[in-house]
DNA sequence: AAAGCGTGGTT
DNA sequence: TAACCAAGCTT
């Protein structure tokens, strides 16, 4: 199967900046790290414009830890999920205080950063530094389930998904960082959560579950909670005024003074108080100075 | 270990 | 239109 997938992606693979030769600078330890971030839980077409902006204001992981994680979190703009913002900035000052402000290679020394999980140290060692380690995203997890297990959507992540990964990675280091970014590409554009495309799919001939005549077997992911009227809602929108304020603090009782629930209002201000996304003091909310 | 965490595009 | 989906991580 490796064989069929990498051919399919040598042929297939969309044009994004990380895979352009003549960006190869930009994309090392750092640009990569950078792009890792984004890419969690946030789609490919609407990172890429913010990923370039944050790697031309902070080329360095020591000029991002120069700034304030207020500067991070306004650049972060709408892209989601803030936290990610206050995470690669706390990250950058580790890469700093901890490796001479170079990106480690090292998966352990990658894991030991804020923000980084399985995922994204492999991702980092593998795409940056050309090491051979199995890199599972949800992608990759669905193509295995489905051609191997003949299941429709994949579990949730766990430990087996790399041993799986594993079992099929090509010996050699460049062969294996590309059969990586070819499972997840395949799992991209055309073996997808929704409406898989098997006419164009490389190994539809051993697909197991295509072969059982593509069975719906049940989802065993979460479910995700409605966002119109949610806490998550509530939250997002007391930041957005906080990234909009021109002067830096904002009186707590300017900032959505008209939300339908006071309650929920401040709720989500004390919970981005408590995750550090937001500072309170004297009467005033801003961002983390 | 299950739940919480943004935002916007697609179906 | 409501639900689904998107290169996950932390607690």
């Amino acid at each position: 199967m490796p064989g069929a997938v990498m051919a399919w992606y040598r042929e297939n693979a969309r044009d994004l900046p990380w895979r352009r030769p003549e960006f190869a600078d930009r994309y090392g330890g750092w640009g990569v790290l950078v792009s890792e971030f984004m890419l969690q839980q946030t789609p490919v077409t609407r990172v890429i414009p913010h990923l370039e902006a944050w790697l031309a204001r902070w080329p360095t992981p020591t000029s991002l830890a120069a700034d304030a994680p207020a500067d991070a979190v306004r650049q972060w703009a709408n892209l989601g999920y803030p936290r990610r913002a206050l995470w690669l900035h706390r990250a950058a000052l580790e890469i700093r205080d901890r490796h001479g402000g170079v990106v480690p290679r090292d998966v352990d020394a990658l894991l030991a950063l804020t923000g980084i999980g399985d995922y994204t140290a492999r991702a980092v060692a593998v795409f940056a530094y050309g090491e051979r380690h199995p890199v599972v995203d949800t992608n990759t997890r669905r193509v295995i389930v489905r051609a191997i297990d003949g299941r429709s959507q994949p579990d949730p992540p766990s430990r087996r998904d790399l041993d799986a990964m594993e079992s099929l990675l090509p010996a050699g280091d460049a062969e294996s960082a590309l059969f990586n970014a070819a499972m997840m590409e395949l799992g991209a554009t055309v073996c997808t959560a929704r409406s898989p495309l098997c006419d164009a799919c490389p190994i539809a001939h051993i697909c197991a579950w295509r072969l059982a005549g593509r069975p719906d077997t049940g989802d065993t992911r979460r479910k995700q909670a409605r966002y119109e009227g949610s806490d998550r809602q509530a939250r997002g929108a007391v930041l957005k005024t906080l990234r909009a304020a021109t002067s830096r603090s904002v009186p707590i009782e300017a900032v959505l003074p008209d939300w339908p629930d006071p309650l929920q209002r401040d709720r989500a201000i004390d919970s981005l108080v408590a995750d550090g996304l937001a500072e309170a003091s004297g009467g005033f909310l801003r961002l983390p100075a």
